[in-house]
DNA sequence: AAAATTAGTTGTAATTGTCCACCATCCGGA
DNA sequence: TCCGGATGGTGGACAATTACAACTAATTTT
């Protein structure tokens, strides 16, 4: 009698999800919470569990040695002193090594090591096989390229945006 | 010679993703940190700063009277335990109640108490303007449109796999 | 009546994220 | 040349999330 809806739900099925139902970041972050807990158990195993800003670092410190610290923390959305965190269990554990740039003794380049361009291979083909397995599931491969299509662009102009 | 990029990156700008470049998963994580990172700043002032686990749980309390925690649970992509503690603070900060279930008295009811009533309404507005206001800025009005389309689907079968 | 499920709580540990201060270095202009 | 401001990275503190697993209580199944 009081509200919109008194029946008091005890099932998921067709619960109105009130302003959320077409709110996209709602829908976005969801997605992103049952993608990411998925790729962790894929993950489980390797050294890298746990969090994608280990994953994004090690994939572009792999394909661009050299790299800095602040590139790799704008590229994954962290901020510094996060992604500094993330640089050092990654060295701690042999995959990385860090070096003062010649030019900019501030900066530092990122290279990896045997180990990690090892571990790299291995992430490569789990990421790629995880997120297809899993949106496979649950998006038509023709509404896929959609998605990546404007995401992709989406990503850039917050790249952008960030200055 | 011995890596793909020697040209140690320095800027932003064109950096290729490696294989993240065609990853689904990775735009979602990207977009989902920093949209939730721009409506946590916009909620700042509230008392459901911090994480959408809340916002969810407010408005779904708020317009489905008596729903049991499991179900926010589910709806909100979070564990119970999770979802428990965020009842907890909604909780103690006045927002909701819990009854126990007359039928079953292992579940609960949660219900909206006046002030959280009055939150959830500064909320929605919030929510769904933030939520524009973002994406206005990185995607056009007709592919959101597509998103939206897409991704509730996604969602919807999501809810169903998960039993 | 025993066994298996379900709802929710609690504890712990690991990660994350944020904010801020701090140091060293570099750069531009007076 | 020297100074102020900006940049790159580090480190501390603190709150919040997350996952996992163990646990109680209640319900349902067999």
């Amino acid at each position: 009698m009081n509200g919109p809806d008194v029946s008091t739900a005890t099932r998921v099925d067709h619960v109105d999800l009130d302003v959320l139902e077409n709110v996209l970041s709602f829908y976005i972050r969801v997605i992103d919470t049952k993608v990411s807990r998925d790729l962790d158990q894929r993950l489980a195993n390797l050294e890298v569990a746990k969090g994608k800003g280990k994953i994004t670092a090690l994939l572009l410190i792999d394909s661009h040695p050299g790299i800095r610290p602040s590139v790799v923390a704008d590229l994954a959305a962290r901020d510094r002193s996060a992604m500094g965190r993330i640089l050092d269990t990654l060295e701690q554990q042999g995959l990385i090594t860090r070096q003062t740039n010649a030019e900019d003794s501030r900066a530092q380049e990122l290279y990896i090591t045997p180990k990690g361009a090892a571990l790299a291979v291995k992430v490569r083909e789990i990421v790629v096989q995880q997120s297809e397995d899993f949106f496979d599931r649950i998006i038509p491969q023709d509404e896929q390229k959609i998605l990546i299509d404007i995401l992709k662009r989406a990503y850039r102009r917050l790249q952008e945006a960030g200055k």
